[in-house]
DNA sequence: ATTCTTACA
DNA sequence: TGTAAGGA
């Protein structure tokens, strides 16, 4: 199949199935013409790696973990012991993540509580962007 | 009508 | 990732 029904199937653009092959998560034949030539197995493919973009992972890790996936009807079950290693370490990544932006977030709760002080209304200049 | 590559007010 | 341009 080309490229604009696998797309469809998929509920991806081409545009991200080009990028997913520029990855090296997709590795579609070509036809004399040019045009990108998928197989059937393609459509779990995208899938799955559409669930694992999901999950926050990057292309270079869904490049490691995806041939050790197995899909059990809607769900992505590890099938090689090393994969929990790579996820949980994926996991503190997105744990860190998660506490950059809360302490993100209470730097500008203190900046907001600031407009209510004195301070702010002795202020002539308030033009924001 | 589809797809391809390249490039970015 | 969207999208426009210029070809095949």
């Amino acid at each position: 199949m080309r490229i604009g029904e696998l797309a469809r199937r998929t509920g991806t653009t081409e545009r991200a199935l080009r990028y997913y092959e520029e990855q090296d998560l997709l590795r579609p034949a070509r036809r004399p013409s040019g045009y990108r030539e998928y197989v059937e197995t393609d459509v779990r493919t995208v899938r799955n790696i559409r669930t694992l973009l999901a999950a926050g992972l990057n292309t270079v890790t869904i490049g490691e973990v995806l041939p050790c996936m197995v899909t059990d009807g809607e769900a992505l079950v590890p099938a090689c012991p090393e994969l929990s290693t790579v996820l949980l370490q994926d996991r503190e990544r997105l744990t860190e993540a998660i506490d950059d932006l809360q302490a993100a977030r209470r730097v500008l709760d203190a900046i907001i509580a600031g407009a209510g002080s004195p301070a702010a209304r002795r202020v002539d200049a308030c033009q924001p962007a």
